[in-house]
DNA sequence: AAGTGGTCTAGACCACGGG
DNA sequence: CCGTGGTCTAGACCACTTC
């Protein structure tokens, strides 16, 4: 057998779907109706079928069947600076979105805790690993959907004792409050990557396999040292990052 | 029963993952030791495994077992212009790349086609769908491990007949071709996301599953139009792209 | 040869969703 | 109720790796 069973069913499938004849919400045919198609026993099938899911082409509801996964338009949000307006991201704060339905974003949960520094946590704030440190945990919802996760870290010398440690918004945005700390932010490196959920992210976001999330690590830095870490955590279907350079003919600004 | 035995069993797994008494590249204990261990099927011990690696905590390799995945040291791209230097990608070129061998990488296909542009390369170009584009495909490796595949979209209307329609390397580099040609570059958008590889990126990246891939789509514009679609594809546990804004206290600049 | 994971079968019962 | 997917079992044979 130059290929296994359920990969070939799982081929056969996915050719369907990429060429269309399968459209997006379509429903797969059953379990039974595909063991019967192609001889092989349920196991198999199954198997052909958490190919696919695992590869985020199909979802599978129990008691409905298996679907195309169809792409929802995804936000577009924005890590560059534009010209005279201020930056991209803003911990803890509503962020400049561009997507289908530009509703504000609602933050729903407003976390703060200390908790061991993890190694890239450490890393990045130039503390030793397992030194305690301040997290602050917020999550934002558009139109009710899971957006965004958004975790602070803050070193417990510089924010210790202050509205950064405790409970509660930030009336002028944690920026400004480490400004009058004597900490100007000076500028910040982004680090994006991606990778599978974890387990808080898993129910979060409400993902089944086959569907990454992108991290961003926003490192900012006063003119002596790191004085956050902020980590964003998107869903990967639901997200752009946007990066802009040099001018773009006015037609095609808009995304 | 509150929770699946498969789940159940993937949970004890993950927690000893986490918690460090698995260390990465261990080797967890045989399927037949799990069947003993939890009292489960086979196949319910390997539904557990499948979990845990299509969250991309494990890999298996047959004849030999299943072990913790380590984390590699990813590689950096930089997305943002450095002060005074050229921008960070260049299509089909070299690219600013820091990592843990910053050896340089190594083109090792160069592919030129023609065919119908998708809907997101369409959009992207402001093309009608299915209008014949022109594709160069290109993939890097560095130290020997595949890294990164590039695909560069023109429209025929600009590239057609040119060296940019042939196959070959372009000596002075495409964005001095197009601007010899009239269209200089004023400025690009890069849009950043992830997702789960394709059959050709599976291949090439030699992934399994569980393992995100990041697509970096750039379009760049001349003062007119979109004159250049630059799709760049990385794997997503081997590449961070580093974005900087502002300015970073020296002895924290490299990363 | 022995131990590991990879594929496949046949059948059972449960849980969910909709008529 | 019925059809859908979700979980689980027991056993078989194959393919790869190491000794």
């Amino acid at each position: 057998m130059a290929q296994a069973k359920y990969q070939e069913i799982a081929e056969r499938l996915r050719d369907q779907i990429t060429s269309g004849l399968l459209a997006p919400d379509d429903r797969l045919p059953s379990e039974p109706d595909l063991e019967r198609k192609f001889d092989a026993s349920r196991n198999t099938v199954r198997l052909a079928l958490a190919l696919l899911t695992n590869q985020g082409l199909v979802v599978t509801r129990q008691g409905l069947g298996t679907f195309v996964l169809g792409s929802t338009k995804p936000f577009t949000a924005l890590l560059s600076r534009v010209k005279g307006q201020p930056s991209g991201h803003h911990a803890s704060m509503a962020l400049p979105v561009v997507g289908p339905d530009p509703s504000k974003p609602e933050t729903v949960r407003f976390v703060v805790e200390t908790a061991p520094a993890t190694a890239s946590v450490a890393e990045k704030l130039a503390v030793e690993p397992g030194e305690q440190v301040i997290v602050r945990r917020t999550s934002q919802h558009i139109d009710g959907v899971p957006w965004l996760l958004i975790n602070s870290y803050f070193t417990t010398d510089l924010a210790g004792g202050t509205a950064l440690a405790q409970a509660g918004l930030i009336p002028q945005g944690s920026i400004k409050l480490l400004a009058e700390l004597g900490h100007e932010q000076a500028g910040f490196v982004d680090e994006i990557g991606a990778r599978m959920p974890d387990t808080r992210e898993l129910s979060f976001f409400r993902l089944s396999t086959g569907m990454p999330v992108i991290v961003v690590n926003r490192t900012s830095y006063s003119r002596e040292r790191p004085i956050r870490l902020t980590r964003y955590i998107y869903r990967g279907d639901r997200v752009r990052l946007a990066h802009v350079e040099g001018s773009i003919p006015a037609r095609y600004r808009h995304d």
